[in-house]
DNA sequence: GCCGTTCGTCGAAGCGCTTCGATATTGCGC
DNA sequence: GCGCAATATCGAAGCGCTTCGACGAACGGC
């Protein structure tokens, strides 16, 4: 492997004007950074990391805390992690990845080892163990979903109250007045598992708001509790005419299966809204009305707010994403 | 943050004695260990991560390749992402997550900054492109799949082949003709995807070998897809009996609720048996019998045989771990 | 033509750790 | 009681990089 005193000896400098080249913190000569570039090409020079962290106050790395529970639904999470650790390298960073009981126990090591720059953490319940952690941490952290006390932290999360509320606006201005809400499996809510939570009494609120009534199933993914959820909204809402759907794909591929086999077409008889998805709807049959949970933007927004801490001070921000509202033909006005 | 230097101050030793006593490289009087160790403890010292990895032949980060193709199942890559990140700490490694095309590019940074020690390659394709990169890399690296030429690479997979075989003769075993086989949707077939290539080949092998007749089919994750699936068999098996699922968890679920629909009782009038899953299949119902993808055994394995790299030389093995068969009572002799 | 700048480059001092010889101390055989 | 081997500890030399202060050269203003 090539050192920074190869290139120097190629170049015809020293190792502080290759440095300096490099890093483009001083002004380097035309004809001189010329030779220098041409030296790193030639010897297929890279910076060695761990010398690099240790004469700098930076290590491009940037921890991201995933724990995984065991009701995460898998193809969201990696939605985000993916999303991280793509925006991550933008800015020239490497992600470690910390699972599990590392997800909170790994956080001090990567302090105090001054192994990475920051820490996002994923999935972050109302009341996270690992917040008290970060908050005594001294360095950048985001927080992708937002605990109950946000004091001092730098959060970001679509904004789900304005997505259930948008979710209740749209269906109720076309005339529907029995809204029924397909949640989540049960021991999200009994964990305090973030955004479903905050959906649902959204949702809750928005249909007070609007007047129109509404009732709420949790059911498993699983075709039979599916049933057993449908048939409680018909119950609980006599004119049931739209369903919004805050859930799995799975869930939504089987509500969509059922409703077919009890010949309800949609949208004619019934109104169907996917409210904070993480996959396409449009692949489903027939194709959903959406507002997305943006992954990809929250994502990159968490890190993007985490290298901003790196740079100058900013303050703590909570900040919330818009929802957007994707129509493909799945709701239609009560006729 | 404490240094080994204010350690070696508050134990009133050098140094390089504080370093040789937490490496145990060279023994340390008890005495000294003891003040040492309060000492650690006391500063709460961690020793830094970029001058270990300055001064020390060893970086304890180990990068994992892990690309997402569209049609990637992700509960189970997920999996194999977890069991990899837990078994790594578990040699106190930590994991640098390389996704997309960094999956790819990524690596030769990697390494070329020297950055890990080793990479573990997750989601090999027969012809995959990070191969014959690998290849020339002079760092331990470990594929979790098994690619087209394995000349000098290290490997590690279910057995899938025998898992094939061992489906088939199972059911025949039981007095089955004609066996289904419903596997994945026919982008990875055509991608030249690792396993289900594999697994398809051997099965089909297998059936000619114990002489019994068998059908493959490759349906979306769809309902409506999985229903003309199931009808192909019907069709093309007039004696169909068996159904082995090598597919993705929704899948099982729709296939299971189609032959419910169609009164077929299981394992009465149709024995399934799931192969290759990475998930439970007990919570299907009914539970049924399964040929596990152990995808904590094969990450794990994928991360030791790394690590037996890191130590002495080890000569470039493929290990294929052995399928289990796991019985819940789906299947049943035909009577 | 002299002085104060600005520009481009260099040397050297670390960053915190590992590791290779020493050196000092102790214990043992005879 | 002497020498030799083990045992315990230390000092110092890096690992490869960043960054600070210095310094020579070129340049414009007067």
């Amino acid at each position: 492997m090539a050192t920074i005193h190869d290139v120097a000896r190629a170049a015809g400098v020293s190792i502080s004007t290759v440095s300096y080249a490099l890093s483009g913190k001083r002004a380097i000569g035309a004809a001189t950074r010329d030779r220098i570039d041409a030296a790193v090409a030639q010897l297929g020079y890279r910076p060695n990391a761990g010398a690099r962290m240790l004469a700098g106050s930076r290590t491009n790395l940037l921890a991201l805390s995933a724990p995984l529970h065991a009701d995460t639904y898998a193809p969201a999470h990696m939605t985000f992690v993916l999303a991280i650790a793509e925006a991550a390298r933008e800015f020239d960073y490497d992600t470690v990845l910390l699972v599990q009981d590392e997800a909170v126990n790994g956080l001090r090591r990567m302090v105090s080892s001054k192994l990475v720059d920051g820490i996002v953490l994923l999935d972050v319940d109302r009341d996270d163990s690992r917040v008290p952690l970060v908050r005594e941490l001294d360095i950048p952290v985001t927080l992708v979903g937002i605990p109950a006390d946000t004091t001092g932290l730098t959060c970001v999360d679509l904004d789900f109250e304005a997505a259930a509320r948008l979710s209740v606006e749209r269906l109720a201005a076309q005339g529907h007045r029995q809204i029924g809400l397909i949640g989540h499996p049960e021991e999200l809510y009994a964990r305090g598992s973030n955004f479903p939570i905050r959906f649902r009494d959204a949702f809750a609120a928005a249909a007070a708001e609007f007047g129109v009534g509404t009732h709420f199933v949790m059911p498993e993914q699983e075709p039979v509790s599916v049933r057993v959820a449908l048939e409680e909204l018909r119950r609980e809402l006599p004119g049931l005419s739209a369903i919004v759907l805050n859930c799995n794909e799975p869930v939504h591929t089987m509500a969509l299966e059922l409703l077919r086999q009890d010949g309800a077409s949609i949208p004619q008889d019934m109104s169907v809204l996917s409210a904070c998805s993480s996959f396409p709807t449009d692949q489903l049959d027939p194709p959903l009305d959406v507002i997305p949970l943006p992954a990809l933007i929250t994502g990159r927004r968490g890190v993007e707010l985490t290298m901003n801490q790196l740079g100058g001070y900013s303050e703590p921000v909570v900040e919330l994403v818009p929802p957007a509202y994707i129509a493909k033909g799945s709701t239609a006005s009560v006729t």
